[in-house]
DNA sequence: AGGTGTTTGAAACTTACGTTTTAATTTGAC
DNA sequence: GTCAAATTAAAACGTAAGTTTCAAACACCT
């Protein structure tokens, strides 16, 4: 057939991920995927083995090289002499998911949406298969966290990494709390360089706002 | 029947309210509902009309208080000589979260969940029926930071509410996005008192940072 | 008590879903 | 070119969804 055209596999997951991210796990049907992406219906079951199947393998494409970008950052970071600092931390997150989301082939900005509504709709996927399997991630910033901000208490550490990881997520994924209410959203709410420009220097105060008493 | 049952339309609503939360509007079915709520399968579409209504009726039983009770400590906000302050004005919208999470006969915590999910899912019932009903809050609001935090440019007003109100939403909600990877989340996680103690300072840290040049 | 409007109950209807099956087609190695 | 394996195509299967129907039960007013 046509030269570029991905094969059926590819033109799946891709079609996959923009439905999933649209309407949802549960909304996405089977039929509107194969369909959009040209293949037949039982093409799913044959190359995936369901829907479930379908789902794990869209999400871990592209959370594995995001994974291992973060801790590749880390290794860096921590090659450093001194310590690592707050914001070095937080841009080894933030680099990562800018990068993804500025490149279309890797599904540009999709990704992370289809990260966070996962992650709000709670599915079993995360809490079982990938816990565990990204562990090392969490290990990670968790102590180097507490190497960049050694005043704060184990539990204002949480928290704020809780808090911080929560506002860089959404931020990404373009959820927009005030757009239900506000007619004129913000224009540059999913433009990645608007993102990190605002989104960095309100994490960083955040994070390293002295504690209260 | 039993004294202090409630009627067939409260119970609809409180059984769809966390079941909505708990497996999202789709995977949740309308024998699933009437069956927990133990009411007739065609109770939901004489009462409502349609699942698509009582999704409706679920979510403004919950929004409207609480829009309103928002509005309510603006005005007494605004009632003071000096102008709104920052904290001022996000504790305007902290304590009315919070008293909705603690009260079990409002649903609780699961209120703000089901807004948190709705909005990650971007339902059309948001952006269509809601966002007009409900511009006076983000009006009032954007004016009262705008006095509160007149140092900062309207571009980066908008963005820092729009992280504000994004991770309050979040920490309401109690969307954890590192839990994921952790095997030992934050246990106070939805503890509402707790939500507040680091809440707060982090979002006014967030909203009053100084402007980077 | 009788009668009217409202609510509930039980069942059926239509549709769409994920999945399976079987045959046709294509691919790749010898 | 041939044959076996992998892939695609088309159709059907069983199930569960939202909705509708219609009769029975209930509530309320005079």
């Amino acid at each position: 057939m046509e030269a570029n055209r991905p094969d059926t596999v590819t033109r799946i997951l891709d079609v996959s991920e923009r439905l999933f991210v649209e309407h949802g796990f549960e909304a996405t049907s089977l039929r509107m995927i194969t369909q959009q992406a040209e293949v037949n219906l039982a093409a799913v079951n044959y190359h995936f083995g369901s829907k479930d199947a379908l789902f794990e393998a869209v999400f871990t494409r592209r959370l594995g090289p995001l994974i291992e970008a973060c801790l590749a950052e880390l290794d860096v970071l921590e090659g450093n002499k001194e310590g690592p600092t707050a914001e070095g931390l937080v841009m080894t997150f933030i680099r990562p998911c800018l990068s993804l989301s500025k490149d279309p082939a890797r599904g540009g900005a999709l990704f992370v949406r289809l990260l966070s509504r996962t992650l709000v709709e709670n599915h079993r996927l995360l809490r079982e298969s990938l816990s565990q399997q990204y562990s090392e991630f969490a290990q990670r910033y968790s102590v180097a966290f507490r190497q960049a901000l050694p005043e704060l208490s184990l539990e204002t550490l949480s928290w704020r990494m809780h808090l911080a990881f929560g506002v860089m997520f959404n931020a990404f994924a373009g959820n927009d709390v005030l757009k239900i209410f506000m007619r004129s959203q913000i224009v540059s709410a999913r433009d990645p360089e608007m993102i990190v420009k605002h989104l960095v220097p309100f994490v960083l105060a955040g994070l390293t706002s002295p504690v209260q008493e």
